[in-house]
DNA sequence: GGGTCCCCGTTTTTT
DNA sequence: ACGGGGACCC
């Protein structure tokens, strides 16, 4: 990957129009009032609240093109900070459709990429290496479960997990181990939780690793290291705009990275709403974004209102929501030009997870056959689990589906498998990954292997393969495991002689299968294994777009999102987190119960604040729908297996009844609209939620060959519920009688010929 | 070194 | 219910 922040300062940049006045400005056609200010208030602070819809992307990506036109700054002088890769990507592509490929020399990344970037140059100021390696979250833990365990704790009373996310909340507000109040962790660790957090950092600089925490907690050391003003000044003088996104989401580190860099020009512009802020949970400080006024002295505040979105009634309601939270900067979205009338905010009850499942099914086939795309329709969760009984019900139906989240690629067990491999040739002192694979596949190098070589690794100071070199010239081991060890050293060695020589994914095949990964799984019976080594292939293959190993790491590292590039016609499950930044015709918001959403354990850890975040959860779900939000409850829920009787959510009676239409199944629920101004809860008035009758599925059953050449009589095979026969075609949808998973419907492409 | 049993935790997640 | 991890035994 070429790195465009390298070439500095002599770029010639040639803007398309020389500037003569008074300057066409093309750009800025379009805009309404607030985003055209928002646009052209280049100097000093601003802070650009803008609610959801209100076109905050399209300001970021205008005011960077026209600082940048208008030849106020050269690319290499402008800073654009986003969260996601995702932000990133889709800002990098629409600032070079405006002007064209020198957008490629802003420094435009997510704050961890930039503070790599930065890093990187000045590693050595942190006592570390250029190319230092970026740890995940199964490192951290096993590095401090080591730790612990060498200062005999119990590692099940007090969790190398839970340490992990104590460090992390201590590197997201800036603090190194000498910064920590000593007493903050209280009784962690027996008090030694901030010891603890020492000899991690020191253990992180000895194997030249950094985790993700660290990638911006170093680079402020750096900057706020007196030693290094100079440095500091240079980066000061080269970013004259700074531009921000998701403002609601920066953390402490973040923002004092960002009070840094700005303090000399001044000019820094965040974007977001505090109405939005999901994320405190994991370091992200709300205050950042309530206090900007006095941080910045002088700051523009423009609110972005006009939404261009959602239907008067959607916004209504999550207007109507929001306003009970407390503490907010406050902004109220209208309707904007574009957005035509609908219908209410359908709020539904139902008698269980199963029905509720069923009636939005239902009704997402009633929406399609009314011409609403599959795409466009969203079931938003608070929980993960919340999404099986979809996934199930849709399975049934025939409907095609995506589950958004959950395990990436990057993140499945064979892949990081494999990058161990691949992380011990490019940094032989990288002890994690070596041992992670040194007994994998199994090649009978086991605990007392293990353990003879860090004895001799903490003795010598010296990393793990390093201390197996010299263990193997002893007569410590058995010659079988000697042997084998010796073997496995040798491998690692001509692999890495062939760095540089051999292109990297004939490379990473030729690792892969000369260790015996790839055999190990297509050995394995187990179901998953052939999917294992399609995945391996598929990494294999991905590298071929990168040409050093080293690089295809740091991205594996940094962009865990692999993009999802199938197009196809499909309903899209997630979390309500996983939502934020999305938009669909038609969502579905299941599961408003008290317990679940609000979730019990937002509501005891925090209590108002957790609630009030749970509440800007549940005005980003339902923001995000254009025409069309469902809410459903269900009266009772399994749980753990267990279930329980659960009462509507309290956000059900914060929604303005007046946008609000309650439905009911055969006169379950009365609602508040026709009835009392009371919501009945379960537990008051079980009596009303009498079960309903039976879904009857109207689906017709039309019997003809499917799209795919199947008909009814033909004997078929899937993946999931094994042989059976078509009893009936329609289009691409079979409805099948499999022989031990029961009738279903499912779609052609997922049958073979039995 | 490998298999079995018990216990624990089970919100949200990017980088 | 269920999976992962650790302790314990062969």
């Amino acid at each position: 990957m070429s790195d465009p922040f390298d070439l500095d300062d002599d770029i010639p940049f040639d803007a398309p129009a020389t500037p003569a006045a008074p300057m066409p400005t093309p750009w800025l056609e379009g805009l309404n009032p607030e985003q055209r200010l928002a646009v052209e208030t280049t100097e000093g602070p601003v802070l650009v609240l803008s609610g959801a819809g209100t076109g905050k992307t399209r300001v970021l990506t205008t005011r960077l093109a026209h600082i940048l036109m208008t030849r106020r700054a050269r690319p290499w002088e402008c800073l654009a900070v986003t969260f996601t890769n995702k932000a990133a990507r889709e800002m990098r592509e629409r600032i070079a459709t405006m002007i064209g490929p020198v957008a490629e020399n802003v420094w435009l990344g997510t704050f961890h990429s930039l503070g790599v970037r930065l890093l990187r140059r000045h590693a050595e100021l942190v006592g570390l290496n250029s190319n230092f390696t970026i740890l995940d979250t199964d490192d951290q833990e096993r590095l401090l479960k080591q730790l612990m365990e060498a200062e005999k704790l119990d590692t099940k009373k007090w969790t190398p997990r839970a340490l992990s996310g104590t460090i992390q909340r201590w590197k997201d507000r800036g603090l190194t181990p000498a910064k920590v109040d000593g007493g903050e962790a209280g009784e962690f660790a027996g008090g030694r939780a901030v010891q603890l957090y020492g000899q991690y950092q020191d253990r992180l600089r000895t194997l030249n690793a950094c985790d993700f925490g660290d990638l911006l907690l170093h680079c402020l050391t750096i900057f706020q290291d007196q030693a290094n003003a100079d440095l500091l000044e240079d980066y000061q003088r080269r970013f004259h705009y700074i531009l921000v996104d998701e403002y609601q989401d920066t953390n402490i580190a973040q923002y004092l990275w960002l009070r840094l860099l700005a303090r000399k020009h001044k000019n820094i512009c965040c974007v977001g709403d505090d109405d939005q802020s999901i994320y405190s949970w994991r370091g992200a400080e709300v205050g950042n974004i309530l206090k900007f006024e006095q941080d910045f002295p002088g700051a523009t505040v423009i609110r972005l209102e006009s939404n261009y979105r959602s239907t008067p009634q959607i916004l209504a309601a999550a207007s109507g929501l929001i306003a009970h939270n407390t503490g907010r900067l406050g902004k109220t979205l209208r309707p904007g030009p574009a957005t035509g009338n609908g219908d209410k905010v359908m709020v539904r009850g139902v008698w269980d997870g199963d029905e509720e499942a069923r009636v939005v099914v239902e009704e997402m086939e009633a929406l399609q056959r009314a011409g609403t795309p599959l795409s466009q329709m969203a079931v938003l969760v608070r929980a993960g689990f919340q999404t099986r009984a979809f996934e199930e019900r849709l399975i049934t139906c025939g409907v095609p589906y995506r589950v958004i989240g959950g395990l990436r690629f990057y993140e499945r067990q064979e892949i990081r498998d494999a990058i161990a491999y691949f992380r011990v040739i490019t940094q032989p002192a990288d002890d994690l990954a070596f041992e992670r694979i040194i007994n994998l596949p199994k090649r009978g190098l086991g605990d007392a292997t293990l353990q003879a070589m860090h004895v001799l690794s903490r003795a010598q100071s010296v990393p793990l393969v390093e201390a197996a070199r010299l263990l193997c010239e002893t007569d410590e081991l058995k010659p079988k495991a000697r042997g084998t060890l010796l073997r496995l050293l040798g491998d690692f060695a001509r692999w890495r002689s062939l760095l540089g020589v051999m292109p990297v994914a004939e490379l990473a095949g030729t690792v892969l299968d000369e260790c015996g990964y790839v055999a190990m799984w297509k050995a394995d019976k187990a179901t998953g294994a052939e999917g294992r080594v399609e995945n391996l292939k598929e990494l294999v293959g991905s590298l071929e777009e990168f040409d050093s190993l080293g690089g295809f790491l740091e991205h594996v590292a940094l962009v865990m999102d692999a993009e999802d590039k199938l197009n196809t016609d499909r309903v899209s499950l997630m979390t309500l987190h996983g939502a934020k930044g999305l938009e669909f015709d038609c969502v579905f918001l299941p599961g408003w119960e008290e317990g679940v959403f609000p979730h019990q354990r937002a509501l005891g850890d925090n209590g108002q604040a957790g609630l009030e975040e749970e509440r800007r959860l549940a005005y980003v779900g339902i923001t995000r729908a254009r025409k069309r939000v469902t809410i459903l409850f269900a009266a009772n829920r399994r749980i753990y297996n267990q279930w329980q009787s659960s009462a509507p959510s309290r956000f059900l009676e914060e929604l303005p009844p007046s946008q609000v239409e309650v439905t009911s199944h055969q006169g379950l629920f009365g609602g508040r609209n026709t009835e009392s101004s009371n919501w009945g809860t379960w537990n008051d008035a079980p009596q009303r939620w009498a079960k309903p009758a039976p879904v009857i599925d109207v689906t017709p059953h039309p019997s003809a060959t499917s799209a795919g050449g199947f008909q009814a009589g033909d004997r078929v095979f899937h993946q999931k519920f094994g042989y059976g026969k078509v009893l009936a075609a329609d289009g691409n949808k079979l409805e099948i009688a499999f022989d031990k998973a029961g009738t279903k419907k499912v779609i052609d492409s997922f049958v073979t010929a039995g």
